[in-house]
DNA sequence: CAAGATTGAAACTTCAATCTTG
DNA sequence: CAAGATTGAAGTTTCAATCTTG
């Protein structure tokens, strides 16, 4: 029941991998953060408010979307309800209700244009178009088998 | 100066990259973290000192080598310190130089042999060799332009 | 002064324990 | 009881300010 150790292109693509998911991930989160105010967990509740329910979701219905634990949700929403991005309020059967603020609706109407900008630079236009499509079917191959 | 939203496969490129990324990294540290008792940030130090400097390295140099800034790695190192992985000696010259205790030394090679079943467990296995192949190419030529 | 390093505060994440309420 | 949510503590990360010493 020996293990090998990892080749070198197990190696290579696992640093590979690591430092480009880092890298682009912190780029463009610290180009919201700068530009927009937004970190990039708020900017993934806020979306996902906006785009799966018109402003507005059940907080489990969120917490399933984000595939985040719940208290890593709970703690996120109150800092972001502290700064009036968005409210808490009964729903209807039971469990919370999250809904955007007008605030809240322009930090991420602002941030999406941001967002735009700097994945394209930091990712989209790095890329040769044939490389574009191979990436993506082999992450989405990787995502898929999770 | 108008700028179009992302594209279909411009979004997905980037929700693919940030999740292989996320699900990856953090599937093999919580196997590091139970089965090793290290942090992902715990094997990543420890392993820079061993392979780079042979046990130890001035700590300018692993802040480089990590492309970390200086107070996360200053952090960092006080937390190891704390448990014994490492220890702070006055370098020759100024500075600062890590050396790796005999403990950090048992606990990174019983990491290794943790991360390689975890690499490729959640990562290798998980593509056909040509994914493996073209995944590369394209993460490091997206790494190269950093 | 300037490079190398530390510190403290605030934000973020995880874990376990607890609370609330159908 | 059980699902949905909160809390508190400890670890992690970032930022800005500060300290130290050639």
């Amino acid at each position: 029941m020996s293990e090998p150790p990892l080749s070198v292109d197990e190696l290579r693509l696992w640093h590979a991998l690591k430092r480009a998911g880092e890298d682009v991930m912190s780029k463009v989160e610290l180009d919201l953060s700068r530009s927009a105010g937004l970190s990039g967990p708020d900017f993934g509740v806020l979306s996902r408010l906006v785009d799966l329910g018109e402003g507005a979701l059940r907080q489990s219905d969120l917490a399933e979307s984000m595939r985040w634990h719940k208290s890593r949700l709970s703690h996120q929403l109150s800092r972001m309800a502290r700064r009036k991005l968005l409210r808490r309020v009964d729903a209807e059967g039971g469990g919370v209700r999250i809904e955007i603020t007008l605030q809240g609706r322009k930090a991420i109407a602002a941030a999406r244009v941001v967002h735009a900008q700097s994945v394209r630079r930091h990712l989209t236009c790095r890329l040769a178009a044939q490389d574009r499509r191979v990436l993506l079917a082999a992450l989405e191959s990787l995502i898929r088998e999770s």
